[in-house]
DNA sequence: GTCTATACGGAGATAGAC
DNA sequence: GTCTATCTCCGTATAGAC
């Protein structure tokens, strides 16, 4: 019968996604190792074939704790914030309470989708289950303002803005331009909540 | 005195950075090895020693002739179309006009520019020349619509928004997403130029 | 002398055997 | 958890072709 010695294992396990996770986002997938991570960790290479059989399988494993930190970011949100305006502005906030790390490793859910569809590799399908969790997130905030019909529209939209800023504000490590952007992206927030918006329009004439 | 011979010399660093150009668009800098660059030309790998000292040397050279190329096809936008208005419209247009390979690769200038910040690699701020050029042309398209003071921010807030139309559309491979984003772009174009904007208020109030 | 091709060595990475 | 095998890649050294 197993003894009570297995919570060993999954603790590994754990410190392992989590460097990895950290080493993905700082360096890159493509450009980080196996001695990086058990560097990180501080175990030895062989060790982690215990753990993991492949470095696709140590990233699989990340993404999936990513999407599960994101599922408990945005019930954060929605327990501390009450309206769908409010939450859109937690969403907007993002990209200031996350500044520093984005000026210097860009967005960490951009990057890695980035990387993954630039390689053509088969975990993209994966990673993009990262930008589907606030795609859909987000539309459901527009379809309790009310913009039903264009609430998906709105989602991928305001997704878009969060990613050039987060992408221009990477390369040019600028801190004035994320301020300036996030200013924009609220007072745009605020006319969809008045409602005659251009998205609207757009999407009725077409 | 020299002969007239010297021109395949030229024609050969030419192949070279072409097709180093293309690859690094497709597959990335840092996953593209010399290799792939020699089987692409045809010569072999240690060949090209004589033409470039390091893998760094094509790099340099290549972002040189995306530059040349940028330069020209600003110039080009410039003299057909007249109008500030017209060639803001050239730009945006870009998107529509580079799709597939949008979908497929994503933006040149920021896939690269991204690779290159998160490596923080040398090369980083002479790619980031590219986006720097397309930044003064909007500005001075901007500037010559009467939109002086905030200028440089449209500029930048419209670089920043093809950027991210570009890197969602990469990641998600939607088509449909770029042309409904375009006409977005196309709207927020036409309400710049009637003038009372958003970023004027953002930019005056701050 | 200039360009090109083959061969070789060092470094590092993945994968796996023990 | 150590140790090794195999592979790729960068860079060089060397030698042949125009």
């Amino acid at each position: 019968m197993p003894t009570a010695a297995t919570p060993d294992i999954r603790r590994t396990r754990g410190q392992i996604t989590e460097a990895a996770d950290r080493l993905f986002y700082e360096q890159g997938f493509g450009h980080t190792s196996f001695a990086d991570v058990a560097g990180a960790v501080g175990i030895s290479r062989g060790n982690f074939y215990h753990h993991f059989k492949s470095k696709d399988d140590i990233l699989a494993a990340v993404i999936e704790g990513r999407l599960e930190r994101t599922r408990a970011l945005l019930q954060a949100w929605e327990a501390q914030a009450c309206t769908p305006i409010e939450r859109l502005h937690c969403f907007v906030q993002m990209l200031l309470d996350n500044q520093p790390h984005i000026l210097a490793h860009g967005c960490p859910v951009g990057t890695l989708c980035g990387e993954l569809a630039k390689l053509d590799h088969p975990a993209l399908e994966q990673a993009n289950g990262l930008l589907v969790l606030f795609r859909d997130w987000l539309r459901q905030q527009f379809e309790a303002m009310g913009r039903t019909a264009e609430a998906d529209a709105l989602a991928l939209h305001l997704l878009a803005r969060a990613q050039g800023v987060a992408a221009v504000a990477h390369a040019l490590r600028s801190e004035a331009f994320v301020r300036a952007e996030v200013y924009e992206l609220q007072a745009w927030l605020t006319a969809q909540q008045a409602s005659g918006s251009s998205l609207a329009g757009a999407r009725a004439s077409t």
